[in-house]
DNA sequence: GTGCAAGTTGAAGTCGGCTTTAAGTAAAGT
DNA sequence: ACTTTACTTAAAGCCGACTTCAACTTGCAC
């Protein structure tokens, strides 16, 4: 007999309120069984799956993806190994597109105090601009991720 | 004399649209000169300026974040470079966080495609989870970050 | 079996982060 | 000078991600 979770429970141990949890389940984020009187009753492994959201949405990755990401977790049947693969590639390039957002980040900072100068805005030393204006008139910094 | 650039040429160069950097303006996230006609002319030091807060928003970190940050680089005379040090070693842990997360999440589904289990949230090889369960009412795997 | 905390629904409200609209002004090209 | 394109504002609208509300039902505890 499987041990399963009240949306009380579940919000408890997630960390997530039981109105954002009826959110995600109106997505298709997670599921739920019901007991007789139409309550929700979750299994455990929905833990790991809230978990996930949470830690994706946290680094910036929307609803929307996680979802078609989760979906793409077969519940039901074999999936080939192939498209597992792809998907789990697909999210290996976005996980490492962002930690390199990230890396970048950090680096401006701690460039900026490095070189002693007092506005990161205006750091010429170590972040030379004017390449930039060189590369014809839609030189664009950051091109959008996804 | 100082080259500037327009609301156009910044968004341009920026990828960020005019509207949105006029937001930004009002969130006293970037600063803008005027003209005598009252537009907008953007020193260049602004490019990285809205850089920043691109990326940074990007990785999940809030326009009220980023403003405190921005805030905290003087723009006028000189700061403490303890002023400095500890905005920049509270950025550095913030960071720190989000690639920990990254990183946790990227583990969570190479583990599962690792071990050969077809649902990321039924996998007990690679994670027990019922270590969780004992420690009492109110586990939560995942307190806030900030 | 009764009481009360915890659960149910749909609809409306909130907040962050913009975009769109409307009505008008500025600046650059010819 | 004139035309076109880019800019200005305030206000309203939109979308994602929830929360709150109101009215009602379940289910565990005694």
């Amino acid at each position: 007999m499987q041990q399963t979770l009240t949306i009380g429970e579940l919000a408890h141990r997630s960390g997530v309120a039981p109105s954002a949890l009826r959110y995600y389940e109106r997505l298709g984020l997670i599921r739920a069984g019901r007991t007789g009187g139409n309550q929700r009753r979750y299994d455990r492994a929905e833990l790991r799956r809230v978990s996930f959201i949470r830690i994706a949405q946290q680094v910036g990755v929307s609803l929307e993806e996680v979802r078609d990401a989760l979906d793409s977790l077969p519940e039901s049947r074999t999936p080939t190994r192939a498209d597992w693969a792809r998907l789990s590639s697909r999210w290996q390039a976005k996980l490492n597109d962002r930690i390199a957002l990230l890396e970048r980040l950090r680096d401006d900072l701690t460039g900026c105090i490095g070189c002693g100068c007092l506005s990161l805005t205006a750091c010429r030393l170590s972040n030379p601009e004017d390449e930039l204006a060189a590369d014809g008139p839609g030189a664009r910094r950051f091109p959008a991720l996804a």
